[in-house]
DNA sequence: GCACAAATGAAATCGAAATTCATTTGCAAT
DNA sequence: ATTGCAAATGAATTTCGATTTCATTTGTGC
């Protein structure tokens, strides 16, 4: 890892070895906060900043890629020998994955047949994951109801959504 | 369409109209600014927030959904009967489509292995295109080189990127 | 040890997204 | 057509994650 940092002309720090090594403890998906969360709780004086920075290295040097949902916060995922997938549950905002090697095969094919080069591909399958989707089985049965706002209420910027 | 909104208990309004209609003449990938644009050159005085809110109402009805590549600016893709993927070329930063059966086929198969009820999918290739290939191609031949910041030069943020 | 580029931390800045608020407008019920 | 009122609008503002600035400190090669 030092090698790896070091052949490219960059320096190791304190600072940059706990980064590195926190964000390699924390699972896939880590946002820069969770990081600096994470890094925090061993050294206080780490500056927000240097984890950002250290966490964009990351991915520099090939070891993490940017994932993105659309919620507005960027993750990071480590860079596994196995390309995976997401499945995104809209209810518990929770992420599962997927390895498949058929899709895989399905992305080069499809890149190949417009002459394109792929370097790399993001599939991400939003829905309602299988506790979810029992617990609002459950509610339903439960004749849970009651709308409080409508539509054209909550499409309007009037609240908090 | 002016039924559609109806039945949800929103008005139709000729800012509104306008905006829906300048949504759908764009083509898809549709940012807030290009749609503003595209509205401001019909009607100098509609409101920024204006076109905001009434793209979100578009995605709220069901006739739009976000699309995030990662470069901040979130856009929007009319939903059409034939769900599509999107390659990104990261030269000329511009989008391809593809249209692909399989793809979705996969998609399902994948949620359904997992007990989870999908509603959506997003399927992104990054590469670079045809036209970019070619172009770097030549650019080789014509022995171009020169690099003028190291690679931790452009890491640190001592730059504009 | 010395030189010097790289790295750091705090604070500032940027920009897209989202919201606030005073005012106007669509539309359903008179 | 008038009216009541929630929905919609536009300008300005706020929010918040991402990124940069800058003065200072720190690794590394010599």
């Amino acid at each position: 890892m030092k090698e790896l940092l070091k052949t490219k002309g960059f320096k190791m720090t304190p600072q940059r070895e706990l980064i590195f090594s926190a964000f390699f403890e924390l699972g896939e998906h880590v946002s820069v906060d969770e990081l600096y969360a994470k890094v925090r709780e061993v050294d206080e004086s780490v500056g927000y900043s240097t984890v950002w920075r250290n966490l964009k290295l990351i991915c520099r040097v090939g070891l993490a890629e940017e994932v993105n949902i659309g919620d507005g916060v960027t993750r990071y995922d480590r860079v596994t020998h196995d390309p995976h997938g997401h499945l995104y549950c809209r209810e518990c905002k929770q992420f599962f994955e997927f390895d498949s090697e058929a899709v895989v095969d399905l992305m080069s094919a499809v890149a190949d047949r417009q002459g394109f080069r792929p370097e790399g591909f993001k599939v991400e399958i939003d829905g309602v994951c299988r506790q979810c989707l029992r617990k609002s089985k459950k509610d339903n049965r439960n004749g849970r109801s009651g709308r409080s706002r409508t539509d054209a209420e909550k499409a309007s910027g009037q609240a908090k959504g």
